[in-house]
DNA sequence: CCAAAAGTGTTGGTCTTACACCCATGC
DNA sequence: GCATGGGTGTAAGACCAACACTTTTGG
């Protein structure tokens, strides 16, 4: 009975999840999602926010079941069960660890993914698939962003995950409309044309049609 | 590691579900979904089609992972996890069997839901929440209508599961469009003007916008 | 002839999309 | 002064929701 979680960010406006170096094991050296066996007296969420916080040293952010994988080719003849987790965190508060079940940890882009170990690649394709799917209609996004930033900044956001540009103006009607942002006095500072500030009134899941 | 099967059906233009009476253990005399523990050689997706089958003698059907709970009531102090699934099945192929587990087996409508053993509330929203979803943008309800069906019969079978009524013209000019039935020659004859039988050209799963 | 379901188009309103110009700042 | 991102409104088209009458059959 084992966790396993796709962790992503966003490094340089790149969409990154987080990659480890297998130690030891059928996958040496390959690359996987960090995870992990659940322990004795822990739930399996627990177990996959112990994960979370071990590599990251996050212990919010954002945690959901993705799906349980009932045959992975870890550990191949036994029939261990794996439940993935995805995970959403602001780069600027991650401290990495390896920790010393692995090798090395890095992000990496999500384009260009490497052959994973274990069912991994599997497991990368619906993580995406459901941020993609999920930031469409919740506030996720939330999770990615400080906690004041522009309305460009959100934009870049969106258009990173989901991979189209979005209309600038269109993008500010609907946003806006939805209330789920209050404005901020202050004002982003910088080379160019200061911006409005803005940060969501809630943070907790909510499901709202956002684009 | 068990896996739990929230199995759907129309009894009588009434959506239903199958419920079991627990034989033994400290839910003994409570109503819940059926399950049971994985087997050695098979894999979670395989127990939960094995149990869809040892109660319904259905080997076909529409068959979902829903969620992993990782903290069941089931036999307290043991960390128990249990995989749900929800199942679709038209009730003409059924045979009811509650097997050696259970003294008994049952359609039960969704509203009017008994308090149920283990964790089975909580899965019983799910299922009941993610059936709602998915029949607006897949083409499971296939899996709940016979072969052959009028539009009329297809109408019916959104309306029971969405709780609302639909315009018949709308629902006609949007299902037709999305080109997913093919009419057939054959008319539905009965007490009142025959209606045009359809199909479904495929059914396998579909992501596709139905209202 | 009555009850019940089948079949069929149009219209108004809403929502979505596309699109261009000026502004404020740092360098 | 120039490059960069901020800020703003409108118009055309697509989509959606609302709506009524006639047809066919069995009983």
């Amino acid at each position: 009975m084992a966790v396993d979680v796709v962790i992503f960010t966003l490094v340089k406006d790149r969409l990154s999840w987080l990659l480890v170096e297998v130690k030891d094991g059928p996958f040496i050296g390959k690359w996987a999602f960090p995870g992990g066996l659940v322990r004795g007296p822990e739930s399996v969420d627990e177990a996959a926010a112990r994960e979370l916080s071990e590599r990251t040293g996050v212990n919010a952010g954002y945690l959901e079941q993705l799906y349980t994988f009932g045959k992975p080719e870890r550990d191949p003849g036994t029939r261990a069960v794996s439940v993935s987790y995805m995970a959403l965190v602001p780069l600027a508060q991650i401290r990495l660890n390896p920790g010393p079940k692995y090798s090395a940890a890095k992000w990496q882009k999500v384009n260009r993914l490497p052959v994973l170990a274990y069912d991994h690649t599997q497991v990368a394709r619906l993580a995406l698939q459901r941020l993609r799917a999920k930031v469409q209609y919740t506030n996720i996004v939330c999770h990615l962003l400080p906690r004041e930033f522009t309305l460009g900044e959100m934009q870049r956001v969106y258009e990173i995950i989901l991979r189209r540009s979005l209309d600038r103006r269109n993008f500010r009607k609907k946003i806006l409309a939805l209330g789920l942002l209050t404005p901020l006095r202050r004002q982003k500072i910088g080379p160019h044309r200061p911006a409005t500030l803005y940060a969501f009134r809630q943070r907790r899941p909510m499901v709202i049609e956002v684009l």
